[in-house]
DNA sequence: TATATTCTGTTGCTTTTGCAACTTTTTTGT
DNA sequence: ACAAAAAAGTTGCAAAAGCAACAGAATATA
């Protein structure tokens, strides 16, 4: 794999990323899908860095409830520095959807200069500012969403979300319907339901996962 | 104003810390309470930062909603590249609720290092990872109450992560009821309400702004 | 200190959403 | 190509949340 191609080693030699990934501890693993990559109950001090395949932070409440927190794609950052604190009545993982391929790093040695000084490591922290800059930007999104009042407010504003994101009026689900009700958090037959109606009153057309806004 | 008592600028010296506002084009600001510091409607390459003071990011739904996105406290930061994109049919702004001042300063000038290359840009921009990494944090929390799917497990969500961070069951709402209302992105009355049945129930004690979890 | 304004809390009614149970369609695995 | 499993979609009913119009309390202002 070329490490330079992900965005945290981008500017950076292969050479000088190969001594840097051994000076962080770095672990490369692959999930197969449904697998848990990695779980929030018992934090390690570690980021995680998507490189391929989908994967989504999820909730599982006790009480049977389950909510897509986050959708991860490649070159998404997580890890129990940047995230979510499971409660009580709650626990909070992350979990492939697809096969995917996660790169593993010490949180203190990727934030702190190490012995060896690496002049590169200036590039790397510069890059991590970027893919944490891009966390906070779709975390702000998701915020967005999830403050709408109705189902229907929820669903346009995130399709409008993926309509900028591809600059195009049609753009495809990245979830089943099932996943997305537990991504906007709402029922699921509720949202059918509106969806429906937003189909008959013209608003959007809608098949399969192909949307379209009118 | 001694900056390197922000979080931007600690571990920087004074004398380095004066030389490189000036490089970055910073600007300190004061604002009155209500006033608008930060519109992302004309979005300008710049972020802010709180240095005292308490401000929100508030979003004006054209049918008259209003929704309390992010509470910022001193030391936030915000600004285009972090955050909102408003729609075609609300407006999103920085809003302060108390007197405050802010710190502006250049995005380009803060991310890349500036031809006069001071040595010690890097721990600025370490700095502004830490940044980051809290406003990631905080946004996670927010998306952990707002994916509650009932106004009593909101308001239990954001009472836990209060409780939390004071390490005590008591606790201090930083809202007025109405605020809080546009925070939780429900109802007033019927957030009132469930308080109320909260409250009888035994769940938890409130009066006027203080809240124990019981 | 009187008056206006904003905030808080209540209540009945309406609308939306959730829930459960079901059928139909699509996907997966052998 | 078939069976089994998963996902998509429907519907009636129940519960939760929203709305509007209040009254009383607290706060600000003149």
């Amino acid at each position: 794999m070329d490490y330079s191609e992900t965005l945290l080693f981008q500017n950076v030699s292969e050479k000088d990323c190969q001594r840097m990934l051994t000076c962080m501890k770095a672990q490369k693993r692959s999930f197969y899908a449904g697998e848990e990559i990695y779980s929030f109950d018992t934090p390690r001090k570690i980021v995680g860095i998507l490189l391929n395949g989908q994967a989504a932070v999820i909730r599982y409440e006790y009480n049977g409830t389950r909510s897509i927190l986050e959708n991860l794609s490649p070159k998404s950052i997580f890890g129990e520095h940047l995230s979510f604190v499971p409660s009580d009545d709650s626990c909070i993982a992350v979990v492939c959807q697809t096969d995917c391929q996660v790169l593993f790093i010490d949180y203190q040695s990727l934030t702190r200069t190490c012995q060896n000084a690496c002049s590169c490591h200036t590039q790397l922290i510069r890059n991590l500012l970027q893919l944490l800059s891009d966390k906070t930007r779709s975390l702000s999104e998701r915020v967005e969403v999830l403050s709408q009042r109705s189902i229907r407010e929820k669903l346009m504003c995130y399709f409008m979300q993926l309509a900028a994101g591809k600059n195009s009026s049609t753009f495809e689900l990245p979830f089943t319907m099932i996943d997305f009700a537990d991504f906007l958090s709402v029922n699921r037959s509720a949202m059918i339901r509106e969806l429906g109606k937003m189909k008959k009153e013209g608003l959007i057309q809608i098949s399969r996962r192909t949307v379209t806004l009118l």
